[in-house]
DNA sequence: GTGAAAGCGCTAACAT
DNA sequence: ATGTTAGCGCTTTCAC
């Protein structure tokens, strides 16, 4: 691992202001605006301020049962509820365990019960706005069950092998969520034997639990409301299908092939384009289909995140939307709203809440019925990006055909 | 807690395809296009995939010594990576352990080493893009140094006063780091007696140990670069303070105020505007601006998710940008590119990397500085939503004063 | 209703 | 270099 930075000797100033607290004054470091190299200060200011506390030890039911004047068995009832404690021990344990800030440690409790306390989750990445909101309806649920959220993120297909090769959360949770992962036979294999139940988050994990927003009928839909607009060459913009980590690629163009075999249209894979992140390959991918002979008078873009990068793309492309080319996203972004996109809405919130709820049943009923699907509902929001077709399917104006009148 | 849903009665298909893999064949639900509820489903096909496993005991230290004829010590020596062990024995260990997928489990150690292995983070939302960036670097290094990560999040003030009364953290981490809080004085107390070291992460903690970016220093720095534009109105728009979670707003306007003060320019509380998630709160935010007799021509927003809606409230206003109003944002969110928003980048993933470093050092030497801080850089990118103050300041011109030629 | 004692799986000190 | 032993802080019998 790199060690921290070496510490740079700061130029002292004139004078430090003794025992400021404002933030401006003590912000005196030799930082400059815009600087490029980071580095480590000391902060005169502040080293006054706080001597070093000693390492305490943190008390144990031990010391809450001395100062209760009770046994260690009464304290550990009390402090779980348990109903064969007399009001009086119990008043007298609380009090004690309040006076000497207890905290239960977990990892003692869970050597004897066999439980941790906390469910542990796999994501591709923890900076994906999927994710994100995810986590947010996950640990709101989980807290209120009084389990603790560890998460485990893996960046690229090393990590990931690793992962899978180690499987680190096996001890040390009571249950794993695996969030939007392809995973391969193997990796199921591997998550079967894993000996805590495990709940896939946004994928359909056959015959095991799984919570999903039911993305190929999703896509279905919102294929069909572009139909239902006149459109008829309608492009799918997906992630690039390298990284391994997204299954929704697949199942929502899936549900595209459907909409359009059901209006007997052709599926021309001309029309279906990859890109992964940063606006190049959108602008590569948006350029492939505007050249195209018969280009596309639509385009769903697999996730919200790409559609806003297209939209980005046409705009200083100076392509009219929806005039020329309408764009439909998906997940219903915070910034979808802000940018006028119609896109399909998903509670990914709510798949977070589904999945920390059902991990919870699994981990207190080992007999619930571990193969229990939850499906969520999606739903179309229509916005200012989606329209009518063009009249006239005009050829595609190139910038040194169009001659000034 | 909420219970899971009653598991709705799915409507037998005509025909159930045996066995089949195909994901269109997989869903076949009842799932209406765009349904409003949501409910469980057994998955038919799904079921006969897989029968239940037996919950099996994980295998023990004991089950690896006893299979690779060594005692326990000699395991726990060699899964250490402790020098002294023989190689014949090292690799009747690892050959054991691999055959048996032994995991050390966290808490038995923890139980005697003192050392949970987990560092916990407490941020305010995990759904936000900062955080988001910031756990995606402190992850990675953390992983790097064999340790796991819990997350806490508080939604509201009661959760935030439950957590900071009951220190979850307390004996079930070797460090805390906290987000981007703007504490108390009490809450700052609080987690000084925690018993662990405690990182303070895009905050400057006086005395203690923090990371963050100069926000004084880049907010003053930006404001700047808009004077250098030759703007003389600029607006500042805020997050609501109501929340109480964000350090920023105040560090932040504070190098506003700085850099309008070097240019004599006054501070004027009406170009101070507040505005909470969701798109009507800044509409009426943009709008007061706008309303002014002497209206800004230039916005600094705090964050860019403001920058972002104040575009968006702009566009369907009908106002040019930078034309009539630039906008500058802080964070440099990877939309910021895509809407070719001017903006002030700070090193959130970089930010997350060394708050795990800094934990990481204070965990491992408990003599190591507790009171270090590391302070990176931030820089300006400018791109289309600033320009020059137009030409002469114009009227503001309203619809119902403007008249047709 | 309460306490004493055994032991969860591991590490650390000691003995060999 | 390896085995033996004594706990870490808690829960869980089992007596009382």
């Amino acid at each position: 691992m790199a060690g921290l930075p070496q510490i740079a000797q700061p130029t002292r100033p004139d004078r430090i202001p003794p025992g400021t607290r404002d933030p401006s004054e003590l912000l005196i470091f030799p930082v400059d605006d815009n600087a490029v190299t980071d580095r480590v200060h000391a902060c005169y200011t502040c080293a006054t301020f706080r001597t070093m506390l000693p390492a305490q030890r943190h008390p144990t039911m031990a010391d809450v049962a001395e100062r209760a004047g009770v046994s260690v068995s009464t304290v550990s009832r009390t402090l779980r509820g348990l109903s064969t404690v007399s009001d009086e021990a119990r008043a007298k344990v609380e009090a004690a365990a309040r006076e000497l800030s207890f905290v239960i440690s977990r990892q003692a409790s869970s050597l004897v019960t066999g439980k941790t306390g906390t469910v542990a989750v796999l994501a591709p990445t923890l900076g994906s706005w999927f994710v994100g909101q995810v986590l947010r309806g996950l640990s709101e649920v989980l807290r209120d069950a009084g389990l603790d959220l560890k998460v485990y993120s893996v960046a690229d297909l090393a990590e990931r092998a690793a992962f899978f090769d180690q499987l680190p959360a096996r001890r040390n949770a009571d249950a794993l969520l695996v969030i939007s992962f392809d995973l391969t036979e193997e990796e199921f294999a591997r998550l079967d034997g894993l000996g805590v139940p495990v709940v896939y988050v946004s994928q359909h994990a056959p015959g095991r639990a799984s919570v999903y927003v039911e993305d190929v009928a999703a896509a279905r839909g919102g294929t069909r409301y572009l139909r239902g607009l006149g459109h008829r060459r309608i492009a799918f913009v997906r992630a690039a299908p390298d990284s391994g980590f997204t299954c929704s690629s697949r199942t929502r163009l899936f549900g595209y092939r459907e909409a359009l075999a059901e209006a007997a249209l052709p599926y021309d894979e001309d029309l279906v384009v990859a890109t992964s992140r940063g606006r190049r390959a959108t602008a590569e991918a948006v350029g492939q289909l505007l050249c195209l002979a018969d280009p596309p008078t639509a385009v769903f873009a697999e996730t919200d995140e790409i559609a806003i990068e297209v939209l980005s793309v046409l705009r200083s492309s100076g392509i009219a939307v929806p005039d020329r080319l309408s764009v439909l996203g998906f997940d219903d972004h915070d910034h979808a709203e802000w940018l006028d996109l119609t896109t399909i809405a998903q509670p990914a919130v709510e798949v977070g809440r589904a999945s920390g709820t059902l991990a919870h049943t699994l981990i207190d009923d080992p007999t619930a019925d571990a193969t229990r699907h939850v499906v969520l509902p999606t739903h179309l929001i229509p916005r200012g990006t989606t329209g009518p077709v063009p009249q006239s399917a005009p050829e595609p104006k190139r910038e040194s055909e169009s001659a000034q009148p």
